[in-house]
DNA sequence: GCGTAACCCTACGCACGAGTAGGTATGCTC
DNA sequence: GAGCATACCTACTCGTGCGTAGGGTTACGC
């Protein structure tokens, strides 16, 4: 009819990530239920029936939203910590580009993975990936106790690297409701309640309840 | 019609209390928005109108289940770590007062929060709950550190107990999985990491990130 | 230049679940 | 035992939003 079309067709490649991109904004900014895919197709500049074509149906668009940005996120980790460096100063890296991701993409992250943690479907998927974290973590920690020639229970291992994990999650939410924060200086500060804590375990430290 | 009727009529406060106990399980099961208002009800043993009658709509329903158990746990804690007791004494009896808690209510407490932190609407009520937390952490440190003499500023401070608040409630949440574990050697792993690594700060020592 | 595949749309069906209308029975007060 | 408040029910309405049916248009290969 018209010569010239309202809007240029894309290969779908493109469209997928405009699609992705538009999805985790308006995931992040409604939480998953209240985000509907009418808002997303908008916002991506497209028609609902394209999404579903693409990306399934809203569990799946979800899903694909989180391991693009799970992915993302753990090879910016990956890239930083080199696993032949000393443990500290592994875990300053990691911590470093970690939180230099999160600051880097804040209504990404944190709302992302806000909302996977409550909703049932994508709880497993997150479980995973922070099972990997805290597996990277004990291992490290393991390692360096190791290299004093020390050793203590696996259990207690995953304990410590799931609270440091934890505690990490609970900063980047800090960082991302705090628009204003630096994440380095975020970082550093992570490394003392980490880092002086875990040292003193690595030394044989060991704190026991009161005997009353 | 017959003279003894199916179930008995109860006062309001008796069935305010049921309700609540039945929301707490199905929202806890099912996530806020699986969760719904018939099954509740039926689960409370009542007809939907009460509900409503009673506590309101869906989401004041909510709120309230948030408010019981979070004055609960409040008090709990409140109740274990007297202000008058050296600091890692008063850390010590609060998180075995907390994971205690959890221990008992395990679905009670993690899913419910679990569900408070990715909805919208519940998540600040949420937040003022963890910002006494934090406040009550910062607090405990920072009189810690003036006891010595010592003093760091305010946001350091805040940042510091958020994250232990972090890794604490990261612990609460790895208990209400593992149904096993024990809330008091819970309570110990997390006062390793806590304790050495806040008694560091305390002393003055900190680590600070490598020149490069 | 013609088939075919990829891209894209407007409109709808339909289920689900929040919230309500309107009414019944029970027990308490005086 | 009349009056009234409280406890309780069945059976609806109705909005919302996921997912789809069915059809149009552009580009690319041959």
């Amino acid at each position: 009819m018209s010569s010239v079309p309202a809007f240029k067709r894309l290969p779908r490649a493109v469209r997928e990530q405009q699609m992705l991109d538009a999805a985790v904004k308006v995931f992040s900014r409604r939480g998953f239920h209240a985000a509907s895919m009418d808002e997303i197709a908008e916002d991506a500049g497209i028609s609902k029936p394209m999404v579903y074509a693409y990306l399934g149906t809203k569990e799946e668009l979800f899903v694909a939203c989180l391991h693009r940005e799970g992915t993302r996120m753990m090879q910016a980790i990956a890239g930083a910590a080199a696993p032949d460096l000393p443990a500290d100063e592994r875990l300053w890296r990691g911590l470093k580009a970690f939180f230099g991701f999160v600051g880097a993409h804040r209504d990404g992250w944190a709302v992302l993975y806000r909302q996977a943690r409550g909703e049932q479907p994508f709880a497993g998927e997150l479980a995973t990936m922070r099972a990997r974290l805290v597996e990277v973590v004990a291992g490290m920690l393991d390692h360096a106790l190791r290299a004093e020639g020390r050793e203590i229970a696996a259990i207690d291992l995953e304990v410590v690297a799931y609270a440091l994990v934890g505690a990490t999650e609970s900063l980047a939410d800090w960082l991302a409701d705090h628009p204003e924060a630096e994440p380095e200086k975020t970082a550093t500060r992570m490394m003392n309640v980490a880092w002086l804590g875990a040292a003193q375990l690595l030394h044989g430290v060991t704190w026991r309840p009161p005997a009353d």
